[in-house]
DNA sequence: TCACGCTTATTAGCTTAGCTAATAAGCTTG
DNA sequence: CAAGCTTATTAGCTAAGCTAATAAGCGTGA
């Protein structure tokens, strides 16, 4: 056990930590690029392959009117495709489309720059522990 | 070592975990309630003392008349007081009320307890875990 | 000494991101 | 096949962030 925090205090750290951290990386963002809103859902439509808007919303924890906004703008941009769902004549399937594919590649190698950076200042032990725990947090996140 | 992904993996996974946590956080905010933003504020305050808008922008890592607006928002609910720079006119020393102070210390004991609660659910080894990242993450954003 | 240039705070106006409530369309089931 | 559920969207709100512009005060150099 290396720290003793009490639980309020962990409770009180993590939040301000993240918070603020989150705030960091929004700042970060080229104008005329993707937000982290956006990257994020896309990403989420690599990952998840065709989805539902409201699966889309629970992946991404947000209300689905959220989600219809954050589609709206990334199909805007033509970053993904709807496509009528086979059943299901209420539905929709979203993917990423070809460019939207190319600009998460374009983000997977060039973006996060900051991060990445900040990362890399820390020692591999130091970055061991950020890879734990960001599983947690995700799980933390999940539910 | 425990884990062995990239640094991109670990960038990316990083950034998702602390999008949605922070999402999460937000999502938890009983109505009427003061928002992470505004609580992040003025405990900013509390720990800096009287600090000038400008001070407390800096600290919240926000433009400064973003601060203006989060002070404002304090201010109408009376958890703020300013008293006039004691040598230059332009300035504004800005620091909790007896309200304000009142209301940190209900937070402290009532608040954050769905991310308590989560924390609880963890092992105690995972909780340490948790705990040393926050404190990476938070030197990760203090530049 | 005082005019000009910097700093500070605020205002105005914009975008994004989130929410709830209400609608419309399509399913499903008794 | 009507009634009720589910899905997606629309409408309208708030909060949180930004930049640009303004006004006030400070400080300095000619």
């Amino acid at each position: 056990m290396v720290t003793q925090a009490s639980a309020e205090e962990l409770t009180q750290r993590l939040r301000d930590a993240i918070t603020r951290l989150n705030r960091r990386l929004r700042q970060e963002r080229p104008v005329g690029d993707l937000t982290v809103t956006q990257l994020s859902a896309l990403t989420s439509l690599r990952i998840g392959g065709a989805l539902t808007p409201r699966e889309l919303s629970e992946a991404e924890r947000v209300q689905p009117p959220t989600m219809t906004k954050i589609v709206a703008k990334l199909e805007e941009r033509g970053l993904i495709s709807r496509t009528p769902h086979p059943t299901d004549g209420r539905q929709v399937l979203l993917s990423p489309s070809d460019q939207g594919f190319a600009v998460l590649d374009d983000y997977q190698r060039v973006r996060d720059e900051w991060l990445a950076g900040k990362l890399a200042d820390l020692s591999a032990q130091e970055r061991d522990t950020v890879a734990r725990a960001a599983a947690l947090l995700e799980r933390l996140a999940r539910d």
